[in-house]
DNA sequence: CCGGTGATTGCGAACCATTCTCAGATACTA
DNA sequence: TAGTATCTGAGAATGGTTCGCAATCACCGG
């Protein structure tokens, strides 16, 4: 399901800013921040704000369709919510994100939490790292 | 060997207000954020500065002697990096930080790291949790 | 001891991402 | 169609962090 009929479905207002917020970040293939959402947005609507666009995203994070990430940088990245948790490796040479899904760490995750008395939550985890073959280069 | 012996070990200069700075890091069993450490050095320095209590934070952290975490709020936290990594998970009911180290962990984040191609340089985990047990109030 | 050179400091201004204020525009309800 | 609540754009405000600058300090050769 499209994200702005989850969030019809979940009983929130679709404004146009709204929606137009919701196709972004469903077509993104990258974690763009909010500036680069409000940036995508202008094409298609010259009149909406960075604060709608903040606006936006707030009402998407709070009804956990839309999940943030920091990568190391000052600024928070946007990505859908999908079924299949993932983590991210960020390349430290090309500073291309890569997504990456390990049951083992998540089982690892939750493990943890539990010896120490906790229900694990949530988590935040960014893997850094640079190529380990021939080209130190290579993207 | 303490924070501020290792900054002379590294030939950096040691002036009273980094000194100051390394000492309270030295002491502290908490995480603070700049403000926190700017607070404690005022205590025994009236005159130092937020901006120069920032500056020694930087230095020691460019030298690797000192790590950042977030840990969701935007303050960034500062700790003296020991040998024995660990982790964090904060208590989402009290703001408890707990440190944890996990062998498994580390080896797994690392092959995930290589299987993906990349030699892992660093990484941020945060896992964030309530009490699992009979009291969900208990700090 | 003394001046020179470069690093460090305190202060306040500047920055940047994000949030808030507020008045006008919209949308649903009756 | 009026009433009420929500949303929007614009710009000001905020909070953590960094910068610019003049004053101060530390160390060196003489």
């Amino acid at each position: 399901m499209s994200l702005q009929n989850r969030v019809v479905a979940l009983g929130a207002k679709l404004s146009p800013q709204r929606k137009l917020v919701c196709q972004i970040l469903d077509r993104a293939t990258d974690h763009p921040d909010a500036e680069q959402i409000f940036q995508r947005a202008r094409k298609r609507d010259a009149k909406i704000s960075l604060a709608t666009t903040y606006r936006a995203l707030k009402v998407l994070v709070d009804l956990s369709l839309v999940v943030t990430h920091d990568f190391g940088d000052s600024r928070t990245r946007y990505e859908v919510k999908e079924d299949d948790h993932h983590d991210h490796l960020i390349c430290m040479t090309s500073g291309k994100v890569i997504e990456f899904n390990d049951p083992e760490l998540e089982a690892l995750k939750k493990k943890i939490a539990a010896r120490l008395g906790y229900a694990l939550e949530s988590h935040s985890l960014a893997l850094y790292g640079r190529p380990a073959s021939a080209d130190p280069r290579s993207s």
